[in-house]
RNA sequence: GGUGGUGUCGCCUAGUGGCCGAGGGCGCACGCCUCGAAAGCGUGUGAUGGGGCAACUCAUCCGUGGGUUCAAAUCCCACCACCACCGCCA
């Protein structure tokens, strides 16, 4: 949620960010008009209420008839406190409605445009020749008995699969590894619920009612979220922090659910686009002035890791019209995919600035004892999709694939080879 | 799933329709006292929104949401969380 005074202090700035989007702008004036009835309606509720309350009180003091005389109009008084009331509570849930809607202003350096207005930022490693025509991550995970697709669409359908033997090792050893980095660097290890309430989901940045991606529970009201940085989000609501305990860090640990509604026929072969995977998730409460700093910090983190897997990868800034609801800046780092002769995003790291505090009430004391909003930023540090990367990257003519030496101890494998 | 109990300002607690427009204690902050501190004494002590340059002021908030009433922390209904016990089950 975006602020509402900044928004009336300075309406243009959410004009540009709007345009900056491709959304339309008209939805400031709106804003601005609706929030101005709601405004004058609430006043004149309040000042009713205030009369009300002083006239009560002589109520109980009168007596005989007088009291009832009294209480006549303080029945009159009661109906219309009720009317203003509701009057300024329709126009606040009208605006609340609108404002749910409203993306996050977007970082004026973010780069303007659409998908494929993306900068790249730098581009770190190379990819490497093959002196074999090199597999694709399927075809060297089903040499290995690794993934399992077939089973996986039998047992619950496409885009379902199962990690077996050295795959499953694989995994846990990648997101062990990702989670040793992060609590070396200060992150505390954090494994969340992938259920979580309604306005866990709406409070970062979801929307229940709309999201295509979004598996639902109806019969329980629950949500099964895609990432642990709803419940990462969700975990501080409602709350005051310290300021001496910012920031805050947390990698969180859980399976990622998505639907991919309308990704039919979109990455069909392997686990590049499944419907579940895993993942570890960094997830930072920092001081606002402090976001910048942190979202950078956090892609240095991502790139620790790329750089730790031995891994071509290159960062993109991306542009303003494929920013999610909640960010005002996202970096992506891209793996070389050799199979498919291009880049393939394997993290995302957002600053959501203050946006999902304000939905969620995440505050915290600044120096002069004053509550405000923190900033949230999370950052992807591996996924079931980085699988895909390291095969195909370190795969050898005869379908073994040699670990990077950071990873091997984590797996306990220096290779994997095809089971005989 | 069932039965019973509990839910008040950071923490503990008072409060069974108007004197609660929420009292007290702890904690915290400031002041007095002191060479300094402790103790003691005094003052203050939340959130959200509206108005105001400001001191300030008005409204809302007693788990959440409804309802009854001129008036609700207090009465009624539903829900949620926690505790205890019972039943069922990985």
């Amino acid at each position: 949620m975006i602020d509402l005074r900044t928004l009336r202090e300075d309406p243009d700035r959410l004009r540009a960010s709007q345009r900056a989007r491709g959304e339309d702008d008209a939805v400031v004036d709106t804003l601005l008009d609706l929030d101005e009835r709601r405004r004058s309606a609430l006043t004149r509720f309040e000042s009713l209420r205030a009369e009300q309350k002083s006239f009560g009180k002589s109520v109980s003091k009168a007596q005989g008839e007088e009291k009832a005389a009294l209480l006549a109009r303080a029945k009159e008084l009661a109906a219309e406190v009720k009317a203003a009331e509701a009057e300024a509570e329709a126009l606040g849930a009208e605006l609340d409605e609108l404002m749910q809607t409203v993306p996050n202003i977007v970082d004026e350096d973010a780069p303007h445009g659409g998908e494929d207005d993306y900068v790249v930022l730098e581009t770190c490693g190379q990819p490497r020749r093959f002196d074999f025509e090199p597999r694709d991550h399927l075809a060297l995970g089903e040499l290995l008995d690794a993934i399992d697709m077939e089973r996986g669409a039998k047992v619950s359908g496409s885009r379902f699969f199962f990690l077996k033997g050295v795959g499953a090792r694989l995994q846990l050893g990648l997101l062990n590894m990702a989670l040793q980095q992060a609590i070396a660097n200060g992150f505390t290890p954090m494994i969340t619920p992938v259920l979580v309430k309604p306005e866990t989901m709406q409070g970062t940045g979801f929307h229940v009612a709309h999201d295509k991606e979004i598996y639902r529970l109806p019969e329980d009201d629950l949500y099964l979220v895609g990432t642990s940085e709803v419940s990462l989000a969700g975990y501080h609501a409602q709350e005051i922090l310290n300021a001496d305990e910012l920031p805050l860090r947390y990698a969180g640990w859980s399976s990622c659910f998505r639907r991919e509604a309308g990704s039919y026929g979109k990455d069909t072969r392997g686990i590049i686009r499944v419907h579940q995977f895993d993942k570890v998730e960094m997830f930072s409460y920092v001081r606002p002035e402090d976001s910048r700093e942190e979202h950078r910090r956090l892609l240095a983190w991502e790139k620790e890791m790329l750089d730790a897997l031995e891994l071509p990868y290159r960062v993109i800034d991306t542009a303003a019209g494929d920013l999610g609801m909640s960010a005002a800046r996202k970096f992506d780092c891209e793996a070389w995919i050799p199979s498919q002769g291009r880049y393939r995003e394997l993290t995302s790291t957002s600053n959501c600035t203050e946006f999902q505090a304000r939905r969620l009430a995440v505050r915290f004391r600044d120096k002069d004892g004053k509550p405000q909003h923190v900033a949230t930023l999370n950052g992807t540090l591996a996924t079931t999709r980085w699988i895909v990367a390291i095969l195909e990257n370190h795969q050898q003519a005869d379908g073994s694939v040699v670990l990077p030496k950071a990873l091997r101890p984590y797996v306990g494998l220096e290779v994997l080879e095809p089971p005989k």
